[in-house]
DNA sequence: GTCCCGGTTG
DNA sequence: CAACCGGGAC
């Protein structure tokens, strides 16, 4: 099938089954990249009410380069992968500072960006401006390899080039963006994961996977996730109606956020008998009124299974100095309930907080 | 429960 | 090239 004819042929579909959604028909960078930010590793149905949140408090680029980071990171509470939040506000603090607030035109200038790699700056280069270079997302590597029956690994580096100019053969020179979207939704809709419809496609008669008997096994993908099984104790401190939490550093998961002091384990059996390692560092501040223990959680993430048991202790308001000082030499914060509230946490701690009462 | 999905970065 | 998150399908 040359080009041209399977260009065609997507774009009809594209023409037919298209979702209206409120980042298309618009040519403006700006909320082309946030959507494109949002949906990264992120499906359209999830990604949707951060979008219009994101839009509706920040209508332009100055609008979130002037916001303040603990705002930005809020917002994205229970996305997930929340470099993508840092990174966000990061590039357009950039382009408002350094840039003068025009978004860079070109792919090879969009992708210089924090944040932007090759599909993002192919998406903002193609559907803003017009620029013929190919999107290759996971839709395009599945739509690819299914109809003209590449097998390369999608996981690897190698595989991904071959893809990525395979692709650029393919893009027609009017029209990249409208068609860069088709294609996606396509893969999104039509040619989806497991058991698409393969009677009802227009491009079945010539699929190489569906006329071999492939569809089930392209693309073909290498990784072996293996998954890490860690144990939080978590310590849940209370005083009067304040908290303690405390931000969590680089190289581990929720690198910003906030949760509560804690001791990792390495076994179940571990976190099971070492109830109470705060209790001596908090009993000796100062009393403490009640020690809860809670149920433990099992937070499930695509690389880590998490068994997060909390216990709750109640810090007497007659010991709050003590526990000002402990906190403070700690590095941990003392935040009040609206404070709380305004941090950005993790699903697993939101799922305690919310459970708890 | 188990498996699957997905872009960028350090 | 491994690490980063959460949700949806089955």
């Amino acid at each position: 099938m040359s080009p041209e004819v399977f260009s065609d042929r997507i774009l009809e579909w594209y023409s037919l089954h298209k979702r209206d959604l409120p980042w298309r028909n618009t040519q403006n960078p700006y909320i082309i990249w946030l959507s494109e930010i949002i949906l990264q590793q992120t499906r359209v149905a999830q990604g949707l009410p951060y979008f219009e949140r994101y839009l509706e408090n920040y209508p332009s680029i100055q609008d979130m380069a002037l916001a303040p980071e603990e705002e930005i990171m809020r917002l994205w509470q229970g996305l997930g992968y929340y470099s993508r939040a840092r990174n966000l506000h990061a590039c357009a603090k950039d382009i408002h500072f350094i840039y003068g607030g025009v978004f860079p035109e070109s792919f090879q200038e969009l992708v210089k960006l924090k944040g932007v790699g090759n599909y993002t700056a192919a998406a903002i280069a193609s559907f803003a401006f017009g620029e013929p270079v190919a999107v290759v997302d996971g839709n395009v590597f599945r739509v690819l390899s299914r109809v003209f029956g590449i097998a390369e690994d999608i996981a690897s580096t190698g595989g991904k080039k071959i893809f990525e100019n395979f692709a650029n053969g393919l893009i027609p020179k009017q029209n990249p963006g409208e068609y860069n979207q088709a294609i996606m939704e396509f893969g999104a809709l039509q040619c989806i994961p497991k058991s698409p419809d393969c009677a009802s496609c227009p491009l079945n008669q010539s699929c190489f996977a569906s006329n071999k008997g492939m569809v089930a096994v392209l693309p073909f993908k290498s990784k072996k996730v293996k998954v890490k099984e860690r144990y939080f104790q978590y310590a849940h401190i209370i005083c009067g109606g304040d908290t303690v939490i405390r931000q969590r550093g680089e190289g581990d998961i929720w690198q910003g956020l906030f949760d509560f002091p804690l001791v990792e384990y390495s076994e179940n059996r571990e976190l099971e008998e070492g109830n109470h390692l705060f209790f001596e560092e908090l009993d000796k501040i100062g009393t403490i009124d009640v020690v809860i223990d809670q149920h433990t959680f099992k937070h499930i993430l695509t690389h880590q299974r998490i068994f997060a048991k909390f216990v709750r202790f109640e810090v007497k308001e007659s010991a709050r100095t003590e526990l000002e000082a402990w906190v403070s030499s700690r590095g941990y914060q003392l935040v009040d309930a609206e404070k709380l509230e305004a941090l950005a946490k993790p699903r697993l701690i939101l799922k305690y907080l919310n459970e708890e009462k």
